[in-house]
DNA sequence: GTGTTTATCGTCAGTGAGACGACTATGATC
DNA sequence: GATCATAGTCGTCTCACTGACGATAAACAC
């Protein structure tokens, strides 16, 4: 890598996020109306500039903060209880195609941030308009009114980060990052439906997640809330690994 | 997302490789000596700029190409024969720590290739000398010759790329880009060997290889070039996916 | 009570992996 | 040329795990 600092274009980089959650029984990600042209009008994913300072992880987890109001997950910690309204978050992928943003050269660093369903879109920071779509409906966009797609190449982007999500809750215990702290075998369930659009053995997957170790704990509570029987509460055990994975049901 | 051109701080944009091979039984990667500062005179990833009119990845397979002589497959199309000398190549993640480079604020888009052995490092391009080093080397500098670590952060963008080709080959059919266009069950096995740093059964390698469909296609031909008795021939199949996948022994 | 819903436990057959024995076909060595 | 070492290939056995599905349990609605 010679050095000559005349020598390399300048470049704006931003951080564009993918935020999913579950809601009534289908997969949802945030998406905020755009004020300004390009694309004025349109829906877009969130993001922002990454600040001189800044790395590129704290960067993320500032705007969703700012859209969302939730705090990003430290990794290295693992979640205590008191203090586990947090959401998953991890870089994506990097687009930078030339001409993906009309105005200039712009890289942006997507990241894939998973949600529990409680917060309601929050309106802050340069958003005007924030909602939670399913994403079916910004992907295949086909009803009168959501015909537009998505701003930029956004749509790459999102159709990315729910396939990083498909996939990655089939080998590790990511799927509890939709649920809230405590939560049912049956919630966990409806979460595996949802993002994989698949309905699943209620039997065989009570086995399956309970059977390994360190994915589940036991609070000691139970619910009725979903109705019927009531269920035990479980909270996200220290496992982040599933092994043998889950598998996820042909077509 | 709101626009003043006076309100982003550029970036240097630059794209860094992780070539692996294997060669000797061990899980190698390219590195090249930095003739200027900072880390002159240490060893480092190959990389460089991203251009103005450049894709990120145009702009790696291009220092690919520079650097080793390699052309990067398209993963579109599915390789000929005729003209397979090529290698994988696909994003790995970006790093943006402000002050990973003391000069000025680098993104780096780091890539991960994996190539067969044939190829010795050319020393072209920008990099006055090139070798290819056991990562084991790179990522734990130990001997009297070799205890500078890799220059900037690059040990840990070879660590998150040796991660993911580890992980990679269980669950797809990438361990063939380490391999010639026609190889035997066993060189293949020897990568996965040489990959993953532990002894797998001939046997038990032999009879799940052969099983998947699509993993590997015969060419009728036989080799002896390994010693002991002729080995079939194969190239790789069509399949990309391995399901299910490969094992990865414990421990 | 009866019916509905959801949760949970059990059973059985089929698939696939790990362990390992046996045989085959080459080159190297005596 | 017989023997040995090396590497490849085929089979067998057992165990773990999954998918299909029956049965029971505990709540609510009527």
């Amino acid at each position: 890598m010679s050095y000559d600092p005349s020598a390399f274009p300048p470049f704006a980089v931003t951080v564009d996020l993918v935020v999913l959650t579950v809601r009534r029984h289908s997969l949802c990600a945030l998406a905020v109306r755009r004020g300004e042209p390009p694309f004025q009008g349109r829906w877009a994913l969130p993001g922002g500039f990454v600040r001189e300072d800044e790395d590129l992880t704290q960067a993320a987890a500032r705007e969703l903060l700012e859209e969302t109001g939730l705090r990003a997950h430290d990794p290295a910690v693992p979640a205590e209880p008191p203090q586990d309204n947090g959401a998953h978050l991890e870089q994506l992928a990097t687009y930078g195609d030339p001409g993906r943003d009309p105005r200039m050269r712009v890289v942006s660093v997507a990241h894939l941030a998973l949600a529990p369903d409680l917060p309601a879109p929050r309106a802050g920071g340069d958003a005007g308009e924030a909602r939670w779509a399913p994403v079916e409906e910004l992907l295949h966009p086909s009803g009168p009114e959501q015909d537009a797609p998505l701003a930029f190449d956004h749509a790459g982007i999102l159709a990315d980060g729910v396939e990083r999500a498909r996939s990655k809750i089939e080998y590790s215990s990511l799927a509890t990052a939709f649920c809230p702290p405590e939560f049912t075998v049956g919630e966990l369930r409806r979460v595996y439906e949802a993002v994989w659009g698949v309905a699943l053995d209620p039997r065989n997957f009570h086995r399956k997640v309970t059977g390994t170790p360190g994915f589940l704990v036991p609070t000691g509570g139970t619910t009725t809330r979903q109705g019927g029987r009531p269920a035990q509460l479980f909270r996200a055990g220290g496992a982040t690994l599933l092994n043998p994975p889950m598998l996820r049901p042909e077509v």
